[in-house]
DNA sequence: ATTATCTATAGATCTATAGATAATGC
DNA sequence: ATTATCTATAGATCTATAGATAATGC
């Protein structure tokens, strides 16, 4: 007998059906598309379980406050991005290092499954009692781009005229995918570097250096 | 006596206060606050009041459903975007006619006293009932950039790789405002020049060019 | 024994309606 | 007479708790 049709310990649930995965993933993913679309506030707890196929009540033996879904999710965003953050090299060529970062904060962001970016979107994440740790992450995130662009206009690279508008820029232009690559995006890959080409354009002094700064990145994150 | 300070028409408030602009406004005006900062489902009719200065039923003098002051408030943000639309001429030069879209879109979120660019980002009002109409506008207002963006390609002014992805970017560098400049910004008018000449050295094959499309559009905008 | 679910429900909202009331306008 | 407010409240939620139950594990 496979592992999957057997049944699971804890009494049957009501619709009969075998969970295919932990329920706490499926209370993650359903509740991910839920806030999206209604909102925290907009979305009850009734509406996830009946999405995961569980009654209302049974949510809360895996999370004890609908709040505490909501803040898992948005972690698991965060960590991600904030790994990444780590491993940059602010002493190496900030323009190849710049590319790098946007070019994956688009792609983690046109890839992650459960749309966490929209959830960043919403007033209760941004504002609400979760906002610090989201800010914060926010703000490192910021902080990276802030650096990089800083280091290159020391460098004589970039053209800067105002760092923190043009911080908040190019930062916006990677997150602003996550308002239109609703459905999802053939070749994100693909997708991604044009959005970095377009960010760099927007501070490259001599645009004509743009592809050596591209193969570079490129061959840095195949080897 | 000054007007002001005559009792109007109906039951006096019960706080005792003599409101300074009619009720209406001031519904307006604390909604939009608090839908930005909480959300639509998050804010009660009662904080609504509470902060006008009135009891929680008698907003629906005003408004017959909670939902109709969300929907007076995305009707005024949207008017005034589109009205800029119509007045875009697609035959001038597609350079200096996207500058100053872009210019237009910016300083106009920076601006626009209610906050309303905030409330684009709801997801009542994006997936809502009001779904409709915002993304009517949303979209007449892409086909804007879009028609633009092409016809700076066609003119071999634009280095295009992906027209959508082009559009939604640019685009998205305008409207990228509203999530940093929460606290307003000192000098709009140059945050919005600042974001345009950005936007346009994205596109630009030939960025020498931009001061020369930068005179252009400040010029037909003072003459 | 442990687990994950169930049923039933308490208690706290929240929107909107009904009908009274206290001003001005004429 | 008209207006804008008030008080009181119905009816519909919604979150979370309490305690029962139906599986597996040992």
């Amino acid at each position: 007998m496979s592992k999957a049709l057997r049944r699971p310990v804890g009494r049957p649930r009501a619709n009969k059906q075998v969970p295919r995965q932990p329920a706490r993933e499926d209370i993650l993913a359903a509740s991910a598309e839920l806030f999206a679309e209604h909102g925290f506030k907009g979305t009850s707890t009734r509406m996830i379980a009946e999405r995961v196929g569980i009654r209302q009540p049974s949510l809360f033996h895996h999370f004890s406050r609908k709040a505490d879904i909501l803040e898992a999710l948005v972690d698991v965003g965060g960590q991600r991005i904030l790994d990444y953050l780590d491993r940059i090299d602010f002493a190496a060529d900030p323009r190849v290092q710049l590319y790098q970062l946007i070019a994956f904060d688009c792609h983690f962001l046109l890839t992650e499954p459960l749309g966490i970016n929209k959830l960043m979107a919403l007033p209760e994440v941004r504002n609400g009692p979760l906002g610090v740790s989201v800010d914060a992450t926010r703000e490192r995130i910021l902080d990276a781009y802030r650096r990089l662009i800083a280091a290159g206009e020391q460098q004589g690279y970039f053209l800067v005229q105002d760092l923190d508008v043009v911080t908040h820029t190019v930062f916006g232009m990677g997150e602003s995918v996550w308002s239109w690559c609703a459905g999802g995006v053939d070749d994100p890959q693909a997708t991604a570097c044009i959005i970095a080409d377009m960010a760099l354009r927007t501070l490259l002094l001599d645009s004509a250096r743009l592809p050596e700064v591209r193969e570079s990145a490129e061959a840095i994150h195949n080897g």
